[in-house]
DNA sequence: TTTTAGCACTCGTGAGGCTTGAGTGCTAAA
DNA sequence: TTTAGCACTCAAGCCTCACGAGTGCTAAAA
């Protein structure tokens, strides 16, 4: 009995495995029989194995993990020496730490890494019926759009079981254009204004004039304005409001202007959160200190007011996974982002993730966010067109 | 120098301070020599301000509240002895206790609603350069009303320094009547109804169209619709419908029919929540039971969702204080809640509130909440007319 | 050369005991 | 009725000790 399977993955002895992955890679006999030198990080299958048993059971127990544990547990059929001498490898190699002489391993942030994207079995989704489940929450009732992302935040922090984060939806391009106007009698000089931009964004805003008007002359002006500034920007309309007759349409002009800017330059997404309660259940939080961390970064933390505008800025369109920080952000140490965009390539995008300890379900996790967002994508689509 | 001041207070012998109190109530001298009997749980002038001391004291401080520190920090002219002697009164009427025998004093709820109706000094409002701040924060900018309430809950967070809890606005009024419906066309078969209830209240809703429709044609049914449907329930339109010929316009007026309904059967506020941060910075949440307990209630509590409508139900319009559940909330059991409604007498109310330790500076908060709350109602009445 | 048994060593944890000091409650005198 | 004085209580901090989990190293076995 030489080899042996762990949830499908074959394993060999140390020197069988190396050998096995080296010829794989460059076949040169040499360099594998001591240490695969090209890159002195790569592992072989055995310490992978072992990494990966370290991570989930550290994931599930949230205990340093003894090598006793790991052999039988998992019923590794090598000695508890042998996957020590393992784990001394691993740990010089920054994949795993441990708190003191006589605990166990612990994964570092570099472990969390290798694992996540090498190591994790993708499949572990979420079920047919959780998606389902979700889907009747999103679907039950109707909502207003922020009803709708409170909402999403809720259910993404329940399925997930730990903090989310949702955000606003923002405007990519710079420029709206006026596609449709309306005045709305609301009260004898009380009037709302309902904007329509060529992007589907909708906007109101409420007037109050000096003088009373009636719904028949709202509506003419509503129809003149439509006419005068179908497709213009902001700018445009300023421009043209120097030679633009001294009446009450002037100043309506002006209005549909200064909310259009209004919508073109609100860079501020709103944040919705949700599910703080799942971080802080979590053993590693049963220090007072680092809840208070926690509450700051998630309730008016910088951190990830950066994080979310990077996301939507970014090119790759997938899940994005910070784990600990990554030496990016310092306040984030102790925890992982795992975020995802929703919304319309090009014209509108918002982020949708899960903000818990490094010690994390990360399939589940990105399974959760990324299923959340594509829901959230469609919704969008559906409100506008 | 039988008499002396604390804070404007005169004060006198435990003696004197009976027969001054009891001359005023009744002028019965037989009573008074021993105990006033009609009111077992009444208290000489030394014990209130006793009382009001210790609350004080431990309201900045958070440690019991010793005789010695109530005599030195507060200059009484009596000895430790004595105020101790008052404390065993004053613990057997339940405004006080020790946590153990060798401790201080710290007041119980009976003792913080005692000072609460009747030591606390009601003047240490917000300051003018304070209110202006505020002001400032919410005139500065062009929001959307969830945005507002969003601001309000910060604002009052940091105000107050404590946690703060805004809830959204709710009708008062069952019955929604339509005062105005107005179709704009966003796409070729998608199309945004804007309605206008005779209470105020706007409501967006977005159609989607078997047939591709212009916007000519959808001004032609908003005024059919206006004409056809003024001032009516979404029940009165249910009835009608039946007879009702077979085209769009039927389509319509049901959807009309049903978005009104939406909105008078729309009961659950939404809440928004800002500060959470401030009570777990508070010594007594030192314990991560604790912190859990409040970040429970605060975050998924039912506590909140029940208090909010009674608020609203309430007759009393003034500022409500529940001081550590009082009996009635046992989730509260270690907090405090301090709250008031804002909106239109009748038509439409929200509420503002802070959530905090039992030991809260109390005057502050009440204010701050009152201030608040006065600046919505004048926001809600700016965009509703 | 790799694996393994064995053993010494480290270090966190929890229990038990001790001291200290804060603050009360009571008593007897003013 | 007030006060000085003193005994008593109890939490908190600190020390010590024993325990056990788990490692790292070594030397022998495969």
């Amino acid at each position: 009995m030489e080899d042996f399977e762990v949830n499908g993955t074959q394993l060999n002895k140390r020197a069988a495995g190396k050998k096995t992955r080296a010829a794989g890679e460059s076949g040169n006999l040499e360099k594998v029989e001591k240490k695969p030198s090209l890159d002195s990080s790569s592992l072989s299958e055995r310490q992978r194995e072992i990494l990966k048993l370290i991570v989930q059971e550290f994931i599930t127990t949230a205990t340093p993990v003894s090598s006793e544990t790991v052999v039988y547990k998992y019923r590794l059929p090598v000695s508890t020496a042998t996957v020590r001498n393992e784990m001394v490898d691993l740990e010089r190699e920054g994949y795993i730490t441990h708190p003191h002489t006589s605990a166990g391993r612990v994964p570092s942030d570099v472990g969390y890494r290798y694992y996540v994207e090498h190591l994790m079995e993708r499949s572990g989704g979420l079920s047919l019926v959780e998606k389902r489940t979700i889907q009747h929450q999103f679907y039950q009732i109707q909502l207003e759009m922020n009803e709708w992302l409170r909402l999403a935040a809720s259910v993404t922090a329940r399925t997930a079981q730990n903090a989310a984060v949702v955000s606003s939806l923002h405007n990519i391009e710079s420029e709206s254009r006026l596609k449709h106007v309306q005045l709305i009698e609301i009260q004898e000089r009380l009037v709302l204004m309902v904007l329509v931009t060529q992007q589907g964004t909708i906007k109101e805003q409420m007037l109050s004039l000096e003088e009373p008007i009636t719904q028949e002359e709202l509506s003419i002006f509503s129809t003149r304005l439509n006419g005068q500034l179908h497709n213009v920007t902001w700018k445009q309309i300023e421009t043209r409001l120097n030679d633009w007759p001294q009446d009450l349409s002037r100043y309506l002009a002006s209005r549909v202007a200064e909310t259009l800017r209004v919508l073109d330059q609100r860079h501020d997404a709103q944040i919705y959160r949700d599910g703080l309660s799942h971080i802080l259940n979590q053993p590693e939080f049963s220090d007072i200190v680092r809840v208070r961390q926690v509450l700051e970064i998630i309730e008016s933390g910088v951190a990830l007011t950066t994080i979310i505008p990077e996301v939507i800025a970014a090119e790759d369109s997938g899940v994005q996974i910070i784990i600990g920080g990554e030496n990016r952000y310092d306040d984030l140490r102790l925890l992982s982002v795992v975020l995802a965009r929703y919304g319309i390539d090009g014209q509108t995008a918002g982020v949708v993730g899960i903000v818990g300890p490094t010690r994390m379900e990360y399939g589940r996790t990105i399974s959760t966010v990324q299923y959340i967002s594509e829901l959230l994508t469609t919704l969008v689509n559906e409100r506008r067109g």
